[in-house]
DNA sequence: CTTGACTCTATACTTGGGTACAAGGTCGAT
DNA sequence: ATCGACCTTGTACCCAAGTATAGAGTCAAG
């Protein structure tokens, strides 16, 4: 296969497999006479994957960790297991982080005590110096 | 105040405060004959309120808008509520999001079927075409 | 009047993950 | 043999939100 089936197989952009290729995900293809690059069939498959790790949130640097363990075959279980655990961690701040936020935003849009006239009033509040021109 | 401390007052770099006054989040503040800035003392407050945005997940963008809006002094108070609103609602999607990616990379690692010896089977099985390299 | 800390502008670099040319070479069907 | 569709490399650009550096000017204390 060349690289724009492949591409197009894969559902991604042919520069996204180039990218891939550089950026180590992707092994180096063989090369025809012409130097155009052949594929084996699981190129496809190989790529889905790395969209698919790419949806559950992990970095391309994640994704080569994972696929580097693999292709030395030896300490790979508790290493990928330990990638998985990290980026579940890193999720999971990141949720408390965004639920955090989500808070203060709503506390601001709803309970914050301001008349009506205030529904923003948790940024307006922020501009203490310059009642002359405030919102009330 | 000259632009260093204002910007030690606010814990933010020198530079940031001139890439704000770029970005139109700040106003341009007077200069002396030198050609030094000088600014008021709510210099401060506002570099203040815009961090505080954004650890509240609003871009510098979004905040432009909130500033913009509050010094056209009209149309003021659903305009920003809509803001915060809409950043709510992202905020929410992105929990969403983070949410499903949680579960697939939890159930990867705990529920998914496979024997202890797949703790990641999630992603390893992801590279179905070649099991002769296979964790197993 | 020199020294060191500060400031000025302009430009480039960073991270992450791509996307978009440009200028050339190749494939295959007609 | 020619045409369009494909491929090659290299380079540059995009987003956001800064950070870094260079080269020059300024301020204030000793």
């Amino acid at each position: 296969m060349r690289i724009g089936q492949v591409a197009a197989q894969a559902e991604v952009n042919v520069q996204t497999v180039r990218l891939y290729e550089r950026l180590g995900l992707l092994k180096k293809p063989g090369r025809r006479a012409s130097g155009y690059r052949e594929y084996p069939d699981d190129a496809v498959t190989f790529i889905r994957f790395i969209r698919q790790a790419k949806s559950l949130g992990f970095t391309l640097n994640e994704i080569k960790s994972l696929i580097d363990m693999r292709e030395k075959g030896s300490h790979t279980m508790a290493d990928m297991r330990a990638v998985a655990k990290s980026r579940l961690q890193a999720i999971d701040d990141k949720i408390r982080q965004l639920q955090t936020m989500r808070e203060a935003i709503h506390h601001g849009l709803t309970h914050c005590g301001c008349p009506e006239q205030f529904p923003a009033c948790v940024f307006v509040r922020l501009f203490e110096k310059d009642e002359s021109k405030s919102v009330s």
